[in-house]
DNA sequence: TTCTTGACCTTGAGCTACTCGAGGCCGGTA
DNA sequence: TACCGGCCTCGAGTAGCTCAAGGTCAAGAA
């Protein structure tokens, strides 16, 4: 498939795509003879995880290793395991700080209600 | 107290609180004889909010507009409070992503564990 | 008293991770 | 034949910090 449908499918924006492909994040992007990518169904879910991965937080130094070991085949999935663990934790604290922040926002509209009443 | 002190206690860095000062974000910011600045534990606790819509997701735009309604005093409490309830809808939305984002990864540890075994 | 240290100051440049605009190619349709 | 939509590259622009350079000042050590 081409760009524009691998990104409705990822979640991911074209020129987002784009980008990550210069930056080496995603391997083997096929080229039809036009000269526009083809995207594989295998690329696509690739596409799918880098996407949330990254709007869970995953900094681009970590994506950037993740896709390195990726690219480097099997015998990096212990070392991608850790990372995706790693990164589990990561979610983990980002819910608290989402608890935290619910917490604040209604210790602050109750001081609001009070102040409307 | 001063802004170390300032930062500390509202989460936000140093160069972060200046820069917001700079921004228009945190009015009334107080100077001593030194020229240094000096943080009321009002101050602290707005930079606190500040702190936590900003780590949840809040675009600067509309930390700009609630600011810009804190400044202008009580009567913009409604419209505040309609600003943080829709922050609120937003940590929703977070948190379901998440939840998906957990799904996943676990879909996808379950298959490196496969490969393990 | 002089020296050093540390916290603060301003200004301006640099960085990350996109995002957009300009200008161009190509295949299909009216 | 003229246009249109979707793709391409390259380079510049943006958001939200973040850091480096160079300076002031107060307090404590030598």
């Amino acid at each position: 498939m081409r760009i524009s449908e691998a990104a409705s499918r990822s979640g991911l924006k074209i020129d987002t795509i784009r980008y990550y492909e210069a930056e080496g994040l995603i391997p083997n992007v096929a080229r039809g003879s036009d000269g526009q990518r083809r995207f594989s169904t295998e690329n696509v879910d690739w596409l799918t995880l880098l996407y949330w991965l990254r709007e869970t937080g995953m900094p681009m130094k970590v994506m950037h290793q993740f896709a390195a070991l990726y690219a480097q085949g099997d015998e990096t999935i212990p070392d991608r395991k850790e990372i995706l663990l790693n990164h589990s934790r990561l979610l983990a604290k980002r819910r608290h700080d989402l608890d935290r922040c619910d917490e604040i926002l209604s210790k602050k509209l109750e001081i609001y209600e009070a102040y409307l009443r």
